[in-house]
DNA sequence: ATTATCTATAGATCTATAGATAATGC
DNA sequence: ATTATCTATAGATCTATAGATAATGC
């Protein structure tokens, strides 16, 4: 499936660096005068290229968010990774909402955009043979979940594979949310809807206690 | 607040005419070509009008669809409006889910860029003195939390006015996954979204209050 | 010689607006 | 006469693509 050797030339060299140039000034520009309003033609003013130059490098304004998440969510994905497999749902959803709450806070204006091509990747993902080529957050916490409903610890109403899905769009709503009103501080409404969701999917009223342990 | 008396003229008959031509028109080119194909022209030209009368009547593409669902959300709204003040809160919920996915399971194809619009708007919502003009559902649905939360009822980790979008944002989720991957039936999604939030609000193990109010 | 990268440019579509038409209110 | 509704059109921006340039592999 890897493909057998393949070396850098120099040319490699500089289509990452044009690529990268690109991809700054767009997320420069972005800031600047919000993504909506933001023109290819200033995007790649700022790069030091030529208009064309963004569309062979990017399909759409939008894959520069989409890559923006991709970075982000692979950060988030490492830090996940760094947890034994042992670790408690509670935890693993604690360091998810932390590292996300990080990668995000500092960039409250560029942030409802990100959600919506998120949501968009999300609304793509289709089931069957073509499994989703999902966040790798939820591929990383996927694991958790399974672990934890192995133990008899969730209730049966949603397979787990939803669940990490369902863990993400609470927390991206949450920070959605913040973004708009940030009368709560941002890990009181992390923490509150993980904490909402963590108990909901623990089972409802009247229930043995499986934290025994 | 309201006008003295606005008598309906000629004028404004024709011009609700020619809306509802354009807004029909685009509903139908939408779910023919895709939201994000629909050309304004195809939309004018088959409502019979000049592409510049559709921009009078609406500012973009989206605002049709933004219509659309605030029309869906009056509807939806009217049905809770004719629960008693004394419906228990698992029953408003329920409510809200099946007219919510009644309105939409038709309509699986446009349903995505709805959730986008919706979302949009959602994100605009913003705090402080301008309060949300939150979605008619929400709004409809926040007495039932808040009566649910005077009684004690629910955990005190976020307040009842999040709880109605939290929810709806929990709904509009499972939909939106059930269009892309419908291996669930529709009830059955948006029954467990329903019950995981509901036990999740109800609050899980036994616990200190830490607003004390 | 072939191919990848990028530029220049034509075409499509959206956005803004000046002006035509006809209804309205005085 | 004034105003609301709509048309016609100019301008802005995006999308698609033909061609220039230079690196690559043989």
């Amino acid at each position: 499936m890897t493909a057998p050797a393949p070396r850098a030339t120099s040319r490699d060299l500089r289509r990452e660096d044009t690529r990268k140039r690109i991809y700054q000034a767009a997320m420069d520009v972005f800031r600047r005068d919000g993504f909506s309003v933001a023109r290819i033609d200033d995007i790649a003013e700022a790069a030091g290229v030529s208009h064309g130059a963004f569309y062979f490098h990017f399909a759409t304004k939008e894959e520069v968010l989409a890559q923006c998440l991709a970075a982000s969510e692979i950060r988030v994905g490492a830090a996940l990774a760094e947890l034994g497999p042992d670790t408690h749902l509670e935890a693993a959803l604690e360091a998810a909402w932390t590292a996300i709450g990080h990668e995000w806070q500092d960039d409250p204006r560029l942030f409802p955009d990100v959600a919506m091509v998120a949501l968009r990747y999300f609304a793509r993902g289709g089931g069957g043979a073509a499994r989703h080529p999902t966040s790798a957050v939820s591929v990383a916490l996927t694991p958790f979940l399974k672990t934890a409903s192995e133990r008899g610890e969730l209730n049966p109403f949603l397979p787990a594979e939803m669940l990490s899905d369902l863990f993400l769009l609470n927390v991206f709503a949450a920070m959605l949310s913040w973004t708009s009103d940030a009368s709560l501080p941002l890990p009181v409404m992390l923490g509150g809807v993980t904490r909402i969701f963590l108990d909901g999917v623990r089972g409802g009223a009247p229930r043995p206690n499986p934290l025994a342990t």
